[in-house]
DNA sequence: TTGAAAGCGCTAACAG
DNA sequence: CTGTTAGCGCTTTCAA
């Protein structure tokens, strides 16, 4: 039976029972044993026979008794969960790639060792703190992830007061000094994009990044910068937008515009990529006959947009599952696993090819060589 | 201090040393009263003078002192987690544009009473069951989501026999009686696109649907057949593909090489009309002169294809919320709260236009008016 | 190999 | 208004 409106529907209002739940006492009678003989078998721990085993087992299988987590989690003073803040705007999470898969990933993780996670979305810094700060005084988390890292990020400081183990997942930089971090190499990828824009004749090459706060966006912007430099090529024009569409475009434009305008643009991520490319046919550009675009992310979608995308692939699910299982190692006082990282790949498409015979402005000085 | 390594870097592995947490008990005894007050000071409840509150508020400070959620979970018999469960292939999972916003819309309506969400990403059925399972066993969450709900659902009847409230998020189905259900009507977006590409006068309209198995896949199906019977129109063609740009662009080419080619689709998302433009102009076919596309979701890149996509778009943020406030209600077994949702959006992009003079294959056979 | 009993930190009767 | 006390369901020490 359904009360049915226009917008909305909401289903009978049946409460649910709260019927009793089998507790270990009641296992340890229906066994003829004591409690301690149940969690013992429960926990794995030698000292109780075979033959009381089964008999535990059995009055646990048909009571459909598990240990309650709660009691666990008092009286080992661990919650076997781990948590997780993203601060992002709404609009924004959902066009990010890299969450979905490294949530994926991290879950893997946590599967292998029983571990849970509490995930929580804030929208700004403020809220992110109180997140932070609620999730470890009121003991909820046995430890935390920290992604999205930025320049003079506070978090660090903040959870190595509050005494919890964190892992930081993102790529090098000083604020993860001190501090166990899962550390994946996207510059290698941006490296190798600009490598292929040399190869293929560009000598103006342009750079769109993401916000500039973030340590990534840093990180890729440096390595376009060192590649551009290690190739003798000029350093090209860049800027930062925000990972949106629209700001992609936007930078787009007014690249374009400069007397300098490059013939080939390394973008933050795949969105801007898009936008980008999406900018330049506006302004009768061809991609990539005019304009090559090189992305990152490699997003579902981009094999399917004209021209087909050439991108960085990331394995976002590989990189979560690391962070996962060093935050355990590391909430249970272990040494780290090993990790055998897949590398970066580079993923050629349509969206780049040679540089064009006439630049599309002034021609660019040509220091040495 | 870093080990670093081509593939991965580890920080040190510095044990976060346990110091003892500061429990109720010490800050009754600080403050010079007992634990009940102190437990009613952070519970709002009456009954302690404004003068015992403020040292009680002012020792808990000095302290730092939360109530540990661990032992308010065991003494209430209530955790105050909700758990979600999503059942997806990791990779399609980045896809999805409803995930991300459902679970910021979750978000909102979890803070706004103080509760947290749980997590979980499961790749298949047995282990969708056994979450399920744990979760509720073990007494992890007070309450689940139920997302995605297939035809022949298990989770209904396996929650109501676990006895743990739920409340299932998506269109009305059969599953849904007897449950409270949080039902967003995203056939009426369905059918202002079926509407729209009628009035510019297309007679054969084509629909490519996403995984049979879902009910929101038939939800929206039925509503594109119910739309054409009630404009007059014949019923076009369909494939049900998978929601990924793959399966899209197969099943457009398979939908243009029908006799009867349809010279507009509607697509069950956004992911499968970009990939089945782009098939439409691997056959040299002009999107929107030759075939009008729509897609579903409004995902960030839908303005930024080209052509700009036409699509629907359905506000999961407040459809997360709701079903959030609604959950909430549930386990505290209070009545539902009422909601004001927006309704879903028809969004008019560059995708859509006149139907062409000429079918591109035979012409259609034309039934009455 | 088994069991009794003391916590884990909080809430909530109940008595003062 | 304030304090005492008995749980909540489990783990684990210690003695049998």
């Amino acid at each position: 039976m359904l009360l049915f409106s226009e917008r909305l529907h909401v289903g009978v209002n049946k409460p649910v029972k709260k019927t009793k739940r089998a507790t270990i006492e009641d296992v340890a009678r229906k066994a003829g044993l004591s409690k301690t003989a149940v969690s013992f078998v429960f926990n794995g721990r030698s000292g109780v026979s075979a033959e009381s085993q089964k008999r535990i087992m059995q009055a646990a299988e048909e009571l459909g008794w598990r240990p309650d987590a709660r009691a666990r989690a008092l009286s080992l003073s661990q919650t076997h969960v781990l948590g997780l803040v993203v601060k992002r705007d709404p609009s924004l999470l959902s066009t990010d790639p890299f969450f979905a898969g490294f949530v994926s990933g991290v879950q893997m993780g946590l599967a292998e060792h029983n571990y849970s996670l509490m995930l929580q979305v804030v929208s700004d810094t403020e809220a992110e703190r109180l997140a932070y700060q609620q999730l470890v005084r009121e003991a909820k988390v046995d430890g935390v992830f920290l992604t999205d890292l930025e320049t003079e990020d506070f978090r660090p400081r903040l959870l190595t007061t509050l005494r919890i183990p964190i892992v930081v997942v993102g790529p090098p930089s000083h604020e993860t000094e001190n501090v166990a971090a899962v550390e994946m190499n996207d510059a290698a990828g941006v490296k190798r994009a600009v490598q292929h824009l040399a190869a293929l004749g560009h000598k103006v090459i342009g750079h769109v990044s993401g916000n500039d706060k973030y340590v990534h966006t840093r990180s890729r912007r440096d390595a376009w910068i060192e590649t551009l430099e290690e190739l003798g090529l000029p350093q090209g024009p860049y800027i930062s937008a925000d990972f949106t569409g629209e700001g992609g475009a936007r930078a787009t434009h007014e690249l374009l515009d400069l007397p300098n305008a490059p013939t080939a643009i390394v973008y933050g991520n795949d969105l801007m990529a898009i936008a980008g490319m999406f900018a330049a046919g506006d302004r009768g550009l061809s991609v990539p006959n005019d304009l090559s675009v090189i992305g990152f992310d490699d997003i579902p979608l981009a094999p399917y947009v004209t021209p087909r995308l050439t991108t960085v692939r990331q394995n976002a699910i590989e990189w979560g599952r690391c962070a996962a299982l060093t935050l355990i190692a590391l909430v249970e006082n272990r040494p780290f696993p090993e990790f055998e990282m897949p590398p970066v790949e580079f993923i050629v498409r349509s969206s780049t090819g040679p540089a064009p015979h006439l630049p599309p402005a002034v021609t660019a000085p040509n220091h040495d060589r």
